[in-house]
RNA sequence: GGGGCCGUAGGGUAGCUUGGCAUCCUACCACCCUGGGGCGGUGGCGACCCGAGUUCAAAUCUCGGCGGCCCCA
């Protein structure tokens, strides 16, 4: 690394390069390749996405791509919100289609006209499915790796529900399987209930996880949308009920992206590189060599050690011959791997390794007999530290505001009392530059900062990516 | 939506004003030497974003396209 972190927007774009988790040079602006180490970072984050939501009584689905203009065009808010952002194929070969196709933006329209085929009768709710694919939106704001792509590696869940009720408690569910999405992935965030006219095209109603960035701007990396009957009514979903008569279902969605790496990245990641979780860091511990005179004596011990660990343990044998250790340690820092293992021949002859975490640069030696333990209670330390250090950071972002005085420069969220009018929120966006991200659901008695109302709705107001 | 900067080897760059053999670092390959925080040595491979124009001659000037980066809204 040759940039620091105090410059963050170039920081960031040199770390992702550097660490090896994608290639940017494909010459599609917004679309980038996956690269061996980036990409088992993201299948990591996917395995837990399909443990979790299989554990929370979903079934992983795959539909198609192209999604026809017919489909997409039934609901109304939804086409309003993504029809400047569609890819079509126009073409088959060098004939017009009949009926143009669209890349899915996001898979609403390819699933509910078989929604409507799977649903006949409230024996087949609730209907819990997801699928992990790739969407298409052609955006025309500036593109960012990881935070705003044209392709994007994506995670939606959808449910569908006999009662309004049922739905409900399919939203607190959610919101639940968030909490351990970013435990795991230990991610700061705040909850927050988006505007109206922020919320997703045709959701009833939007709750985002919001975090904050270094450069103090906020990042959307989880969403969770109510439609209740919105589209239901637009895709004929209905089901025969007990008493006999139908009813629309009532539907909730769950969306997570690559996101969630462009925030490990800038939350975690320090001067020396990627600082990534234990939990799903491709590679937990590297083992690294210190080869001298009795080269094949200590590789040796280190092949030892790699199969000793090798059962507990995501770990990496860095064997390399050309390189020089200092070089090794500087490598695997800028890849983030959460603890080093050093053995050489000091090592060996006290029957010992030397162990140096990623977050803290620590540096412990622990005896042969107790370093499995001691890499296992590392690994939890590590990732608790991460959690504790990202959320005293993001946290010492949120601050509140009794006007709208200093909030245009405030890097972070700052918090303000709305009345909830659409005029005082806009007004609110225009003077600061900012925009409100959500109203948080926690609320405090005050007035709102425009018109003066007594109010105990607050606004969060940030500069969002 | 507006503005600015920029495309020269895998990465980073010099050269562009004033047109004429394309510079250096790094990476990579080979060999030698090494090894507890980016080893060293010798030799080698490799580039002017695309298209059109001007010209004896274009990395350099003109026009168009494509692509990248940053800032502001």
């Amino acid at each position: 690394m040759e940039i620091s972190k105090e410059n963050f927007p170039e920081w960031y774009t040199e770390i992702i390069e550097e660490a090896g988790l994608v290639d940017k040079r494909y010459p599609v602006k917004g679309m980038h390749v996956w690269l061996p180490y980036g990409w088992k970072l993201m299948r990591n984050i996917d395995d837990y996405f399909r443990e979790i939501f299989t554990k929370y009584g979903h079934d992983e689905v795959y539909f198609p791509l192209l999604v026809p203009e017919t489909e997409f065009k039934k609901e109304g808010e939804h086409i309003r919100g993504f029809e400047n952002e569609v890819y079509w194929v126009t073409h088959g070969g060098l004939d017009p289609l009949d009926v143009k196709l669209l890349l899915r933006p996001t898979s609403e329209t390819a699933m509910y006209p078989l929604f409507s085929l799977w649903i006949r009768t409230h024996a087949d709710l609730p209907l819990k499915i997801f699928q992990i694919v790739n969407i298409f939106r052609y955006e025309t704001k500036q593109t960012r790796t990881f935070i705003r792509m044209r392709e994007v590696h994506f995670f939606e869940s959808h449910t569908a529900h006999a009662t309004e009720e049922e739905a409900e408690e399919q939203i607190r569910e959610n919101i639940e399987i968030w909490k351990k999405v970013a435990h795991k992935l230990a991610l700061p965030y705040v909850l927050v209930r988006k505007t109206e006219w922020d919320k997703f095209p045709g959701a009833a109603y939007s709750i985002g996880a919001e975090t904050i960035m270094p450069s103090g701007r906020t990042l959307q990396i989880g969403t969770i949308h109510q439609y209740l009957q919105n589209f239901s009514r637009a895709y004929e979903i209905q089901y025969l009920k007990e008493d006999g008569t139908h009813d629309y279902v009532h539907q909730t969605t769950f969306g997570m992206s690559e996101r969630l790496i462009g925030a490990i990245v800038g939350i975690h990641g320090d001067d020396h590189g990627l600082v990534i979780p234990p939990e799903i860091a491709p590679i937990q511990v590297v083992i690294v060599p210190i080869v001298s005179k009795n080269k094949e004596n200590v590789l040796e011990e280190a092949r030892k050690v790699l199969e000793e660990l090798r059962n507990n343990f995501r770990v990496h044998l860095d064997d390399r011959d050309a390189y020089t250790p200092g070089y090794k340690f500087y490598d695997w820092e800028l890849k983030g791997v959460p603890i080093r293992l050093e053995i050489g021949p000091r090592d060996i002859e006290k029957n010992q390794v030397v162990l140096v975490r990623r977050d803290t640069f620590e540096k412990i030696s622990v005896s042969r007999g107790e370093y499995v333990e001691k890499i296992s209670s590392l690994l939890k330390d590590i990732h608790k530290n991460l959690i504790v250090r990202s959320n005293k950071e993001m946290f010492s972002r949120i601050k509140e505001f009794n006007s709208l005085d200093g909030i245009r420069e405030h890097k972070g969220i700052a918090v303000v009392h709305w009345c909830g009018s659409e005029e005082c929120g806009r007004r609110i966006e225009e003077s600061t530059d900012k925009r409100i991200i959500g109203i948080p659901f926690e609320k405090k008695p005050g007035k709102c900062v425009i018109c003066g109302k007594e109010t105990d709705t607050l606004a969060y107001v940030a500069k969002p990516y």
